[in-house]
DNA sequence: CGACATTTTGACGCTGGTCAATATTGGTGG
DNA sequence: CCACCAATATTGACCAGCGTCAAAATGTCG
C-alpha cells in the first residue's frame, strides 16, 4: 500500500482548532484562527488499542490518517463492530456518559489522531468555547450515523447490506468527493459481518455474488469498484438461476409506490400507518 | 388508563437546573441551584408531533411524563422506530448536527417535557455553562443506549429481543428502584417489531410463548410481569458469529504498549481473539 | 351497531446461520 | 530457500428461525 508512504510524520504532530474542524467536514465554523490552542497528535501502530472498554476518559479524538475499528465486548467475550471510524470521524464521544470508555478502539493500519483533552471539556475552558457547538455536532452525527445503520440494517438484504457498505467504505476514503474506485480493506470479513449484522460466510458470498454481477472486483482484501452507482442503489442481487438475464444493465427495480388513503383522526397517522 | 389523570396541570409548567438534572438522572451535578434560569414546559397530546424530520431545531427536550416513539420514515414511507423515550430521557439529539431534526417524535400518551431551547446551546450562554457537561452525558448516553440495542438485537433471538424489551421497558417506567410489575403498553405490535428488528407477528408469537412459559401475563396492552428476572437473563442465542473455543487466554491485560512485532495485521487478536 | 385497527394463530418457504472442507496468504522456523 | 503453520477466505450442503401470506378473533371508535 503506498498510501501515507509520502511524508507521514511531516504531516503534523499538531494542529490548530481550525484544522479539527476542516477535518471533522465543518469548514464553515472556523472562527477564531488566532492564537488558538493547537491539538497534539498521536500515533497509532496497527492492531493498538486506542481507549479501551471501562477505561477512564482521557481524552476525544478525531481520526486524522488510517483505519479503526470499535467495539464492545460482552462479559463472554464475544464482540460486536460498531464502526469504522476513518479520517474526520470522532472516536470516544459515548466515553462522556459516566466518564468511562464504552467501547474499543484498535488501529487497523498505521493511523493518526488528533488528540482532544478530556480536560478541554469538563475543564470548562470557556476560552475553547469557540468548539463546544463543533463538539455537539461532531457527536451528534455519530447518533445520526448510528440511526442511518439501523435502518441499514433492518431494511436491507444481506448483499445489498454488504453492498452499501462497500460504498459507503470506498466513499470515505476517496478524499475529496472521490468516490474511490480502489480501496484495501483494513477489516476482515468477520468484522464486516459484525458490523452489519451478518456472519463472516454470507459477507463472502455477497462479495461474490457482487463480483459475479460486475459491480466490484475483490480479491481478498482488494477491492476494485466497478460501478458505485448501481452499489447505492441495489436492493436486491438474488441471482442464482439467472444472474446473467441482461449483461451489463442492472439497475433497481420499480419500488412499491404503496401510499394507501389511509384516514384515521389524527395527524400523526399519516405516516404511522404506511408502515407494512 | 387512569395514570396521569389526577393534577396534570399542577406538576409543573417550569423547571429549576436542577430539577432537569434529577430528571435525566444526574442528582449530583446539581451546582448553582440559585438564580438558574427556569425551563418552561411543554405538553403533547397522544398522536401530536413532539418534533419532525427536517424541521429546523427549536429546542431538545426532556421528557417529564408520559411516552413518546421516535422514528425515522424513508422516502418510501415506511418507518423504523429508533427508541420509545420517556421520562428522563432526552428527545432532539440527533439534530445538532445540521440543525433539523433527523427523526419524528410523537406522543405515544399524554405527555410532558420540559423544553430546553436551541438558543441556551448554539448562543453559548455561559451563564448556563453548568448544564453544558450536563448535555454532553446525555447525549453520549444516547449513544451508548443505542449501541447496547444493536448488540442486542444482533445477539439474541426473536423471544430474547421481545423479553429484554419488556423487561427494560418495565424498569423504566417503575420510577425509582420499582421494577414495575404493571404497565400498559403504550404502543403497538408493530412498533415494538420494527425497534426490535422483527414483524409485528413474532413479537405477538414471542408474547405468547413467554406467556406460556408463565413469565408475563400479557392481554392486549396489559402487562403483567411475572418473573422479571427470567425476562431479563433469558438468553435462547441464536446469533453471535463468534464462538469462543480458546478457553485459556481471554483477558487481554496487554498495555497500549507494543506487545509483539506486529505482522500485517495481527497482534490485537487477543481480545479478537477465539474469534475463529 | 358497523367499519376499521390491532392482535392472534396457522401454514409455508426463503434468507441466512451453522457445520464442514478446502484454498490462499503471509509469517516462521529448520 | 522451502516446508510448515496459523489466520483468513471461499464454497458447498443442510436446515431452522423468522418473514410472508392468510384468515379469524378481539377491541375501538364514530
Amino acid at each position: 500500500m503506498p498510501s501515507a508512504a509520502k511524508a507521514p510524520t511531516a504531516e503534523s504532530n499538531r494542529s490548530s482548532l481550525s484544522q479539527v474542524c476542516r477535518l471533522l467536514g465543518f469548514p464553515g465554523d472556523t472562527a477564531a484562527p488566532r492564537g488558538e490552542p493547537h491539538f497534539l497528535h498521536r500515533r497509532v501502530k496497527p492492531g493498538h488499542r486506542l481507549v479501551s472498554q471501562g477505561e477512564p476518559v482521557e481524552a476525544l479524538y478525531v481520526v486524522s490518517e488510517g483505519h479503526f475499528k470499535t467495539f464492545v465486548a460482552d462479559e463472554t467475550g464475544h464482540q460486536l463492530v460498531l464502526g469504522f471510524p476513518t479520517r474526520g470521524d470522532l472516536v470516544g464521544a459515548d466515553a462522556l456518559f459516566e466518564q468511562r470508555h464504552a467501547s474499543y478502539s484498535v488501529a487497523l493500519t498505521e493511523a493518526d489522531v488528533v488528540v482532544i483533552p478530556f480536560k478541554a471539556l469538563a475543564g470548562l475552558g470557556h476560552g475553547t468555547g469557540e468548539f463546544e457547538p463543533l463538539l455537539y455536532r461532531a457527536i451528534s452525527r455519530e447518533i445520526v450515523a448510528d440511526h442511518s445503520l439501523r435502518s441499514l440494517t433492518s431494511t436491507l438484504g444481506a448483499e445489498a447490506r454488504v453492498a452499501r457498505f462497500l460504498a459507503n467504505f470506498a466513499e470515505r476514503c476517496g478524499s475529496r468527493d472521490a468516490p474511490a474506485t480502489h480501496v484495501t480493506l483494513p477489516m476482515t470479513r468477520q468484522e464486516i459481518g459484525s458490523y452489519l449484522g451478518l456472519t463472516l460466510e454470507t459477507v463472502s458470498r455477497a462479495f461474490s455474488a457482487l463480483a459475479e454481477a460486475g459491480l466490484v472486483d475483490v480479491a481478498q482484501r482488494e477491492l476494485d469498484i466497478l460501478d458505485p452507482e448501481a452499489l447505492r442503489v441495489l436492493q436486491k442481487v438474488h441471482g442464482s438461476a439467472d444472474t446473467n438475464r441482461a449483461p451489463g444493465r442492472r439497475t433497481a427495480p420499480a419500488p412499491v409506490a404503496a401510499t394507501r388513503p389511509i384516514r384515521r383522526n389524527v395527524t400523526w397517522v399519516d405516516m404511522l400507518g404506511a408502515a407494512a
